[in-house]
RNA sequence: GGCCCCAUCGUCUAACGGUUAGGACACUACCCUUUCAAGGUAGCGAUACGGGUUCGAAUCCCGUUGGGGUCACCA
């Protein structure tokens, strides 16, 4: 299937916290759709609740795309000819249309306080229907004319009592929906705000939204906004449903069972290549296989009808596999270099680029999955101040009458590489009848403070001479 | 609870009526080896259950069970 037309999506999260990894997710594949026809990506900010407004957040899921390459083609940063992008800014356009419904007969306004939905609720829960709004039932000039004198009313879609609204997904078969199970659903609030419904469905119009493509969460309110374009008389959209990422327990994700900020696996140093990688595995496999591919090869093969419908667990051990996999076979070693350099200048950690910074990378590149492990793992490199722990002092005490001569070797090695330190070490070793495995922890322990560590020679040319001779002639005594 | 969606190894998934049900992560073992990793090899491990349809079902249909979502003047 291949959409013959330019396609248009969207996202429109709301800024009400973190920039959440769903909506990169979502982003994603909408962004992926957009690009393969030549068509737009729209980021649209819904931030018509003004009580969980956050001030920042819109900023950082702006960073969000940024850093993931999702970047939209229109936006509240870019702009574009559709705007503006934010519904905030919109407030004007929804009142219209909502009334336009009112007058068309579509929708109706309603008084009801929130004490008498509370008690309507309940009543309609026992009854086993969906509640029923008594201002339905009144008669339109009347409830005009309250209006006009200034009562607090909302506007409700006027929802039929009889038969079934279907909703089209491109993923799944048809859904029908009996309507006496959909509600009459408040379009414009006593505030004069648009629900998410109503301004939802009014901006995608204008904005000429293509294809609909947002999580499996929004399914039962869909029908809702079929009946609101066919009430505007206005075409809709392809509609397709994404799973949800889950828990390991299989429930919608969450913040207290996940790390859900995207922010949070920038802190940890993940990759934006990896995280792109991994979420498009949620729900979708590459044709041939394949596990590591980019965008531009996610673009070239995803088809949406191929995405799977099971609600995909969110593994972070995977997604650290990912992001192993690019820092060790994707990446270049220059490139790890670099990017590790600017993570830890993020973090305070001020350390020169160059050759020794480089080399240090190497060894430890296949030994981190993530940025944020580094530190911990290369104490020793940066300061004559690390711990020595149980297992090194046992080596160093095994070993401690081969120190004194291993320092000496050291310090008077001809040429200070790998190559020729290795070479000392099992000209040593033989001089002395001792297997390597005797020769080289103590020296390993001694300048590192801990077996866990790379290649010895390549781990002393790193070192450099001064530093591991002195550490070794320190450990002698 | 009503409505809706979903269902292959622990996890992500392949299979588009015919395969010893394949791959990846994780786990285990072995190899490599100066430690730890990385890498290599192997192993473990699944069609939720019950009925149909069919020569033949993971695949199609029905039911059951299980999981999830949703029932706001939030999105």
């Amino acid at each position: 299937m291949l959409f013959p037309m330019s396609v248009v999506t969207r996202i429109a999260p709301s800024p009400t916290g973190d920039p959440h990894v769903g909506t990169a997710y979502i982003g994603l594949f909408n962004h992926t759709l957009a690009q393969q026809s030549g068509g737009r990506f729209i980021l649209r900010i819904e931030d018509t609740d003004r009580n969980r407004y956050v001030p920042d957040s819109e900023k950082r899921i702006f960073q969000m795309m940024a850093w993931l390459g999702l970047t939209p083609d229109e936006s509240p940063l870019q702009g574009g000819p559709n705007g503006p992008y934010r519904q905030s800014e919109r407030f004007s356009l929804y009142g219209d249309y909502a009334r336009q419904l009112v007058a068309s007969g579509h929708a109706y306004y309603a008084f009801e306080t929130s004490d008498e939905l509370a008690a309507l609720r309940e009543q309609a829960q026992q009854e086993g229907h969906v509640i029923a709004i008594p201002s339905r039932d009144l008669d339109p000039a009347q409830a005009q004319a309250r209006v006009d004198a200034g009562e607090a009313a909302v506007i409700r879609l006027k929802v039929d009592r009889d038969g079934e609204t279907v909703v089209n997904d491109l993923l799944r078969d048809p859904i029908h929906f009996a309507n006496t199970e959909i509600d009459d659903k408040v379009l414009l609030k006593a505030d004069g705000f648009p629900t998410y419904h109503l301004a939802n469905v009014v901006d995608d119009h204008l904005m000429e939204v293509t294809h609909v493509v947002r999580a499996e969460e929004w399914i039962t309110s869909t029908p809702i906004h079929v009946l609101l374009y066919r009430a505007f008389g206005w075409a809709e959209p392809v509609f397709a449903h994404m799973p949800l990422l889950r828990n390991a327990d299989k429930s919608k994700i969450s913040k207290r069972k996940n790390p859900t900020s995207v922010e949070w696996y920038q802190q940890q140093g993940y990759l934006p290549e990896a995280m792109l990688n991994f979420l498009a595995t949620m729900g979708w496999t590459h044709p041939e296989g394949q596990e590591l591919f980019d965008l531009a090869e996610f673009q070239r093969v995803f088809r949406l009808e191929d995405v799977t419908l099971g609600g995909p667990v969110f593994d972070l051990a995977k997604l650290r596999w990912y992001n192993g996999k690019y820092l060790r076979e994707v990446l270049s070693e220059d490139e790890v270099a670099r990017r590790l350099h600017a993570f830890l200048a993020q973090n305070k950690v001020d350390l020169p680029l160059d050759d020794s910074f480089r080399a240090v990378t190497r060894l430890m590149t296949p030994r981190i999955d993530v940025f944020a492990d580094f530190m911990d793992k290369t104490a020793y490199f940066w300061s004559d101040d690390y711990p020595t722990d149980e297992k090194a002092q046992k080596a160093i005490d095994a070993g401690k009458e081969l120190l004194p001569d291993l320092a000496a070797k050291l310090k008077n090695l001809p040429v200070w590489e790998a190559a020729s330190i290795k070479q000392m070490f099992h000209d040593y070793a033989e001089e002395k009848g001792l297997k390597m495995g005797k020769v080289m922890p103590p020296v390993r322990a001694a300048v590192a403070g801990t077996m866990e560590s790379p290649d010895l020679p390549e781990m002393l040319e790193a070192l450099g001479r001064e530093r591991v001779a002195a550490r070794v002639e320190k450990a002698a005594r």
